[in-house]
Order: structure tokens, then C-alpha cells, then sequence
DNA sequence: ACTTAGTTGCAAGTCATTTGCATCTGTGTT
DNA sequence: AACACAGATGCAAATGACTTGCAACTAAGT
């Protein structure tokens, strides 16, 4: 099971380095992102937490998933996804990449651009606009995946 | 005050072709749209529509603006934008371009990219994926204004 | 073990957006 | 110009994602 596995992180040393408290909240929120390919909502991490736990360990309250959430990305561990879905998604905060959302059923693939493109981008920018500083950019594809051609 | 409209369309053939009623509120909140240079929310378009009608003219509902919004969405009339605001932004399905949002004072300025970066980009998606129909994307900046700095 | 600042659970609150339903109105027809 | 009716609107209540106040709890330094 660990095959899924593909970023290797020390949870511990993360949320100290932020200062944070290592609880088993924090903990167990992070595994999931470490686990997962794709972006989270708060429902899916919600979820995640309860199978998780089947009688062994307490329950995480959804107020303390939505906190917990929204601190990590203030702290820079997470970083907020728009995907014109109901709700938001977070993914870890290591690499730079964006999504390809299927209009039809949903699913998400991720799409790294490359870093050539990224530097256009940027000059671009700076060149046409009065803003200066650009800190972050939101990529995100719309389209139809084989599967539902 | 007519220097502000930079878009000159027929509301009313607009909204026949797409098989609406010709309203007073379609008509009152695409003229709206038609003379806002920037992308608008619902409680914006409220607002303007309070600001119109000083009287004279009956005040058109808050749930006839979020039903209108979502169904000139559908009907391509409008596009979606998100701003990582609290609430949907909507503007004119016109043109394509982009945003630069000011992540200090929230300022919005439209950004045109390039054709050929566009074209670039569709080709570097094709060519890496599974999508093969990319229908749209959506690219938002987030930076520093000079105002802010 | 003691202390305490930082965390969490719970329940209630907020706020953008949606919806059910009764009434009204634009538009094609007579 | 009045008629009929599908579609549009107003109103109020509902929804659902997310936030917050507060009391109880706990990680981590002493």
C-alpha cells in the first residue's frame, strides 16, 4: 500500500518549522495530501479521516479540517485550487503545476507546464501591465478526457 | 457618460438568438455588463441595478440576478471568472483574456496574452495528456499593484 | 508532574447562492 | 387589441460550504 506513496515528507519537521504543534489532526491531514495525487476538498479530507479511523483512533472534527485547511495555507504547506467546483481544493504546496478538469465527469489530471513557457508568461506580464510584482499565477484547463469522448 | 461603453451590442438580438425573453431585468443587467470594463459579481450587479432605477422603475430581485447570471452562463452569454474572492465574478463572453489581481488591495486589471503563447500552450497539452479537447482555460495572475507597493 | 499557549469539539452563526411556489409578463395567436 | 400560456419574476425559506465563540483539552517547554 505504500506504492502510492510518491512524495516522501517529514510531516513532523514541517509543522514544527511552522511553528505549529504536532497534533494527530495535523498529522493525519497531511498523510492524506502526501497520499494523494490529486487536489482535496475539505469533505474529501473529511472522509478520508473517518475510514481512516475505524474505531481505533478518535475522530477529527470537519470545523478542525476547514481550520486546519485554511491554516496550512496561509503557512504556504497547501495552496488553494479554484476548479469551478462547489467547494475548494488544496493540494501540497511543493511543485508548481496546474489542471486539466473534464467538463463532463470531473475528473482531474495534473499538467505541468513548461518552464520556458512559465518565463514568457512572466515577462509578458511585466511588460504589458503596471503590476510589478507577479507572485503566483492560476492555471486550469477546461476540456473533455478520452474517456468521455 | 456614454465614453464609459466600449462594447457596442444589440441586447435585444442577443437574447432573442439565444431564445430569452426580452426583459427588463436580462436587458437592465446586460447593459451592465456592456459598460463595466471589469468582471462583476451578483451583489455588484445589484447594487448598479438599485442605483439605476431612482424610482421610476420597479427594482428587480436578487434571485432574478444570481438566475440570470447562471442562465446567460449557459447560454455562453456570460463566462465565469474566479478571482479567489469570496463570491463568483461574470463579464462578458467577448473576448479572451485574463486577470491580474492585486492580492493586497484586490484590484483587478485584464491582461491579453498572446496568440501564440495560447497556441503554445495547446500544443504542449495535447501533446503531454489524455485530454485531447481542451474547450477552454482560465489563467489569473496574482501579484502586487503599483498603488500597493 | 506543572503550566500555558495553542488546539480542538461542539453548536450556533454567516453568507453566497438556490429553490418552491404563487403571481406576473412577453410574445405569438386569434 | 384582447387571449393564452410558457417562461420569468418576487418573495421567503432552504441549502451548503465555511467560520466562529467558547469551554475543554493537550503538546511541549520547564
Amino acid at each position: 500500500m505504500d506504492e502510492i506513496c510518491h512524495k516522501k515528507i517529514d510531516i513532523g519537521s514541517i509543522l514544527k518549522e511552522k511553528g505549529y504543534k504536532v497534533t494527530e489532526a495535523r498529522v493525519s491531514i497531511l498523510e492524506i495530501f502526501s497520499e494523494s495525487k490529486l487536489p482535496l476538498n475539505a469533505e474529501d479530507i473529511y472522509k478520508r479521516l473517518l475510514k481512516n479511523k475505524k474505531g481505533n483512533l478518535k475522530n477529527i472534527n470537519e470545523a478542525t479540517v476547514y481550520r486546519t485547511l485554511s491554516s496550512f495555507e496561509k503557512s504556504e504547506i497547501l495552496k488553494k485550487i479554484d476548479l469551478r467546483k462547489d467547494s475548494v481544493y488544496f493540494e501540497l504546496n511543493n511543485d508548481h503545476h496546474h489542471h486539466l478538469v473534464c467538463l463532463k465527469c470531473g475528473e482531474i489530471e495534473d499538467f505541468k507546464e513548461n518552464k520556458d513557457m512559465e518565463k514568457l508568461l512572466e515577462k509578458i506580464v511585466e511588460r504589458s501591465t503596471k503590476f510589478k510584482t507577479i507572485k503566483e499565477h492560476s492555471l486550469e484547463l477546461f476540456g473533455v478526457c478520452k474517456e468521455c469522448k
